[in-house]
DNA sequence: ACATCATATTGTCATTTAACGAAATGACGA
DNA sequence: TCGTCATTTCGTTAAATGACAATATGATGT
């Protein structure tokens, strides 16, 4: 049971998690990982240099991949805090989430410097 | 060629790479994102929080997989630069690597903030 | 040289992931 | 209502990953 929460790496944020007892990545920190351990979304990222502002045709466009599949992907990016999204009539425009994606690297750093 | 070139993300330092021209994310910096992106892996890093110092074979009781698997996973996570070994007779000892995680994590910041 | 112990590597299998086409569903604007 | 773009789902295929047992490698002591 708490070998499965151990797993999970899930964190309870209500318990006061003191200096010893790291539990583990928190469950959002994972997604930021994820959605850039993969060169294909490493690819996607890169359409968004410059504050560049996409929508999902033009990233399966440019990236070479079918609209199905770009759409899962960035919702892959999505989840991990690296792009957003707005909605502007029919078309969903996507961009890089500096301040998500600086935030996660935040939590990441914080997770690295008290467990190691 | 210029395609494949993006497609691997790999970056020549030869190359003066200005301000524009984010050709990708550095091989060494994916294998960091690569070892984190695992439950499993970050259940081994757990294990060696704060300093804590262990051999192949701790691990893989401790993590509960075999041997072969442990040594596996520990050699991802060597290459992601977040763990270093030492060999002290027939016994491998594998600890954090605080420094290779922290400049891994400050070159991926760096990529983030250039890029997006 | 040999036996032994710890680690590393290999071969194999099951699971997961990535990607596609196609089709259904949603959201919006004309 | 119809057309368009986006999202989701289904079914499929190929590739990557995770795990194991078995074997090979390397270090140590006799």
């Amino acid at each position: 049971m708490t070998m499965s929460q151990a797993a999970t790496g899930q964190s309870d944020p209500t318990s006061g998690e003191g200096v010893d007892t790291p539990v583990g990545l928190e469950l959002r920190t994972q997604e930021f990982l994820r959605a850039l351990a993969s060169p294909t979304r490493q690819r996607i990222m890169m359409l968004f240099a410059r504050g560049a502002e996409l929508s999902v045709g033009e990233v399966a466009e440019r990236a070479g991949i079918s609209q199905a599949t770009a759409s899962q992907q960035l919702t892959l990016l999505r989840r991990g805090r690296v792009v957003t999204s707005r909605r502007d009539g029919k078309t969903v425009w996507y961009r890089a989430d500096r301040d998500g994606a600086l935030a996660a690297l935040a939590e990441l750093q914080s997770y690295l410097t008290t467990c190691c």
